[in-house]
DNA sequence: CTGTTAGCGCGTTCAA
DNA sequence: TTGAACGCGCTAACAG
């Protein structure tokens, strides 16, 4: 208690709150300022949390840590969060290999409202949303009435880079498909197929496959080895997957983007550290972290917090060339 | 409140605590429960931290969240953690393009202890480690009287890689190091030095190079267009020196692994996404969690933490080859 | 075996 | 302008 501090106790409370326009003296401001800066005093969070009822920290729940988008969604979020002298603690879904089941257990921190990023619908389900402020990442915005989202524009960038493909002269062109069930997967599916209609050619064969780049790889030489002819362009519904689709390329004696074009989505370090590099979709993570953040803050402060959605570029690079 | 539940108060701390032994009778016990289920009752974690002075949660610090080796970091020490009902909150250290200064501010969280990755030691003061229990990863040991440590034994891993170059007849190695100033790669310079000059082998011409693949491609370019004969390896500090490193090869006309051999260090997911795979050195990033979750936890126990170092494996792939 | 009481550190309201 | 008193929800000690 930095009451010894020279004069009272209310009079800190006042100080290091800011409030105390017409009600403290200059001086004994000043005095307070001092011996707070000579005792090192912190404020006890959890006697501010109890006596406030809010906790000012954010649960930004992701499918895995280890995918670095989801890296670069926190970083943004906890920049805007700071800015607000709020926190982000993070809950790594079970989904993934996460290793518990309740956000309240894990980051066992309290919350005042919850970020989902990339999630199926039905895997929140199991978070404690009992009632908590919820703002949705990259998720399906159809459901009316539902929290607030800020979304990718996926689908526009899908129709970029298979439009990106079928410039290159590309009509044989194979979709590897994540073979994970969300919105923003399945998006991408249907985007690739409707731009693939719309110019009249035909459909993309379609391999699916789980997000690693051993999996990847096999459905690639699937793609590459199915009977009929062979496609000449492998349109990936990830960086990862495209890394497995080079690797399988090459290990059909094919070389990209000679005999065959690979494109990518999410424009991961990894798409520059391949060989070629990886022609790929920039995906604003940082950014879509912080509107995330902004909206949570908007319905915690009782303001509405209209739906958002960012636009995607493609990136072309050397992973994909003309049909010859 | 659950008193309405049935009985009284206090009696359901007991039961919710599991400290009714032989304290409360069987009934109460389930009357007590039941009411907490019906009611969706959550105990209120900032007035039990209020009243415990300890709040389960540790701080763990990591110059960035977007090297996969720190996610995986996190993964482990949160799986420790959980299982003893504690909670990891991550800060992203300033020293990366981390958000904020403080970690009372950013992960605002009041935090029972602090385990520290990577970090120089130096920056390291910045954080509020005001008398906190403190456990450093791969982090310098020679601080005698200092915080428990847990660490690789990075020397002999780079000692496992120099030799398994010099086994396949590389006698002009280069070193890609990078210019981060931490134990961890202080270490792995002094280790090839000192293994190289115990096989009677000229020493390495080193390049060093910042943590990116762009970085690393010219600094391998550097390494392999110096006068002189050119290297038959490049032996990296990291795996995203080693991308880069077989870019610059290739950029050269050079072919991995028939014309230069190039390692890497880590085996992040990036060594098998490249084409070819990247012979490189497994850290045990999960276990290096695991283990200074669990020493941060003797410490807060009163137990002492014995330093512990972890072995590292060779995982010899395809990118490094006989000297021809 | 169960209920009562006190106080953790803070912000706030009320009286001086 | 400032000091004193109250209560947030919980747990540990003690009284019944």
């Amino acid at each position: 208690m930095a009451r010894v501090a020279g004069v009272s106790q209310a009079t800190v409370s006042l100080v290091l709150g800011e409030k105390w326009r017409g009600r403290v003296s200059e001086r004994t401001v000043r005095a307070v300022r001092a011996a707070a800066g000579e005792l090192g005093y912190r404020p006890n969070l959890a006697a501010r949390s109890l006596r406030l009822g809010a906790t000012r920290t954010a649960l930004l729940v992701v499918p895995a840590l280890t995918h670095e988008y989801f890296a670069r969604v926190y970083a943004g979020a906890a920049k805007v969060a700071d800015e607000h002298g709020f926190g982000v603690v993070l809950y790594p879904s079970p989904a993934g290999i996460g290793p518990a089941r309740d956000p309240f257990g894990s980051a066992r921190a309290a919350i005042d409202g919850v970020i989902a990023s990339s999630m199926a619908a039905d895997a929140l389900a199991g978070i404690g949303d009992g009632g908590l402020p919820l703002v949705m990442l990259d998720s399906d915005p159809d459901i009316p009435g539902g929290p607030p989202t800020v979304n990718l524009a996926v689908a526009d960038g899908m129709r970029q880079v298979t439009r990106h493909l079928l410039d290159l002269g590309h009509r044989r062109i194979a979709h590897i498909a994540a073979d994970v069930d969300t919105w923003t997967f399945r998006v991408r599916t249907e985007a690739v197929t409707a731009e693939l209609a719309a110019a009249g050619v035909p459909a993309a064969a379609r391999q699916t496959s789980a997000l690693n780049v051993a999996a990847a790889r096999d459905a690639a030489v699937r793609a590459l080895s199915a009977p009929g002819p062979r496609p000449t362009a492998l349109l990936c519904d990830d960086d990862i997957l495209a890394a497995g689709a080079c690797k399988a390329a090459r290990a059909l004696g094919l070389r990209v983007p000679d005999d065959v074009s690979v494109s990518g989505f999410d424009d991961l370090a990894l798409a520059t550290a391949l060989d070629p590099e990886l022609t790929t979709v920039r995906l604003p993570a940082e950014s879509i972290g912080e509107h995330g953040m902004s909206a949570l803050l908007a319905l915690l402060a009782g303001r509405p917090a209209p739906p958002v959605e960012l636009p995607l570029t493609l990136l072309p690079r050397a992973s994909t060339a003309s049909r010859t």
